[in-house]
DNA sequence: CCGGTCTAGTGTAACGTTTTACCGGCCGGA
DNA sequence: TCCGGCCGGTAAAACGTTACACTAGACCGG
């Protein structure tokens, strides 16, 4: 099925199919309407090989994350998946497991496939150069200079989780940030520590993926007069949490925790985790939205970079326990 | 940069260029390397959608699973992706979220876009006929009559819950089986209620998102006698014990409870979870590597579909008691 | 009645590959 | 010496689409 196909059967010339199919005002009502009817009576699709290759563009977009292990990615993903299906994108996935090599080899991946545009979760502190073929990228989560990025609201994140410490009587907390190279742990980390008038017992950095170091654990055995612990992401507190429990130490009546990102597990853990919750699917959407924009001319878009931030809230649950005195 | 220019540069023809990176036999030693070292300065990458019109091939293939936000599908997703990723194939990553509808969107989608093959895991009974494009098919976990499947033995791994329930001294079981309506749940189920010589005090059909219904936390409240309740897969599992702490019921003293799939929160989860483990990772490998062997010409197939198993394993950990006087 | 401006539609040249058909030598055998 | 193959390489025709340059006719004001 060829656009020729269709010029032959509507006794048209293929220019004006294309015509048609592609909405130019170039064309009267009779014949527009009849090779409307023809072609979808006909089944024809446009091979997308064929436009890519006469407009340089494909319509597909590619999708970068550092690691779907990390329940974050897969809801986000599914987000951006679903949305682009709207939109008649289809998603190219790269996992770069974490690795700055992993993530080049996709990059360069999807460059040779010609996609439109990237969404990316950078795991580096700087993009490889390989993808700047002028395509638009969209990062998500992890600014990065000069691209536009679209995430969370992180430092408010972390006030909202200093002053709901404060609210139930928490003076002493202890810290197990996330990673110090990623802006979205520092911010997380700067907006608790920006809001919380009591002290900072400890702190130690581990990564996103939730594994505790012996350091970590040290510090919960120890606790050094903590009364709580706030964690970089929900997979660092539930690995928190499941150390605080080997020790025997409970939570929340010993020790309280907290999270960052609500993601699906902080509501079947035992005690339920009180998080931070941010809107990933929106996070998600709006990201393909973006991109969209960008692959249609849009010329009038803040140069370079700018930001789409999301509002936060905190979920309360019950791993926090109530100090303060009524 | 084109194949035109490496020609240039080489002070050959495009035909011997393309000859040479297609590592046609038909030229000789010097103009090879001559053209491979230009080649490579220049940094010339073919364009996959010229190659694509021309070859009616995309080095693409597209990826469907029901729902990433159930964690084996991203562990498969990773696998798959890595792998195709070192044999230079794209993945185009569709979620179904569960729907028909979804799915077929997808897969036209995918059909659009000229996907060389499809790796899927269905939601439905049947494939909607959209994909029937001549292109290869992998099914993952859920078989379908004519497709080509890879998935683990789930007939073993029922077995192995089975025995080993039998030798915890457990006698009278409760079932949250998965859905009826797909293999890989009817298989588990068929395992292990073949092997359990004790009794099935009662059992209740869930989704595998693992959302309890209003049966399945009656029957966890009254329990019927039984001492295990045997789940259909992880997320089942880690919803039931949690129904079960909120009732007060301690796992395992007064109940103990089994999943499937080893998914990663198994081992977050207090109890940690005694469960049987799927190779995922091999699955979504070998899955690619039949893709590209039908990718590849490759007449000599299995005509229609045939089946690659792989073997599970008990992974024992606390949340089973031990009733058997020593 | 004529020149100019629309409207509706056509012909065709690209886009970057691969592949088929072809061709000029060179070599070996008769 | 002549002929048939083979080796190493080239020219050019596709693949399906879009977009540019055009044209035939209609319409209109002067």
């Amino acid at each position: 099925m060829t656009v020729k196909d269709v010029a032959a059967a509507a006794g048209v010339s293929v220019a004006t199919v294309s015509n048609v199919l592609n909405r130019r005002p170039n064309v009267g009502h009779a014949i527009r309407a009849k090779v409307l009817r023809i072609s979808s009576r006909l089944g024809y699709r446009p091979n997308r090989a064929a436009q890519a290759m006469r407009t340089g563009r494909t319509r597909a977009i590619g999708l970068v994350l550092p690691d779907l292990t990390n329940p974050f990615f897969p809801e986000l993903a599914q987000a951006v998946e679903s949305t682009a299906r709207g939109l008649g994108l289809a998603v190219c996935l790269v996992d770069s497991q974490g690795e700055a090599s992993g993530e080049a080899d996709g990059l360069a991946l999807l460059t040779q496939h010609a996609v439109d545009g990237i969404i990316c979760c950078p795991v580096g502190a700087r993009l490889p150069a390989q993808l700047r073929g002028g395509r638009p990228v969209v990062l998500i989560d992890r600014p990065l200079p000069g691209y536009a990025v679209v995430h969370a609201n992180y430092l408010m994140g972390g006030e909202l989780l200093a002053r709901y410490a404060l609210r139930m009587g928490h003076r002493r907390v202890g810290l197990l940030s996330g990673p110090t190279d990623i802006e979205s742990a520092r911010q997380r980390r700067a907006g608790f520590v920006g809001a919380f008038t009591g002290q900072i017992a400890w702190e130690i950095h581990l990564g996103f993926d939730g594994v505790l170091n012996a350091a970590a654990r040290a510090a919960l055995k120890q606790r050094g007069g903590a009364t709580l612990v706030v964690c970089g992401n929900d997979l660092i507190a539930i690995s928190a949490m499941r150390c605080l429990a080997e020790l025997g130490v409970g939570v929340p009546q010993d020790m309280s925790v907290m999270g960052f990102d609500n993601i699906r597990w902080t509501d079947l853990v035992m005690p339920r985790l009180t998080t931070i919750a941010q809107p990933v699917g929106h996070i998600g959407a709006r990201a393909v939205q973006l991109m969209q924009q960008r692959l249609d001319g849009a010329a009038d878009l803040p140069p370079r970079g700018g930001r789409t931030v999301f509002d936060v809230a905190l979920i309360e649950r019950e791993s926090v326990r109530n100090l303060a005195h009524k």
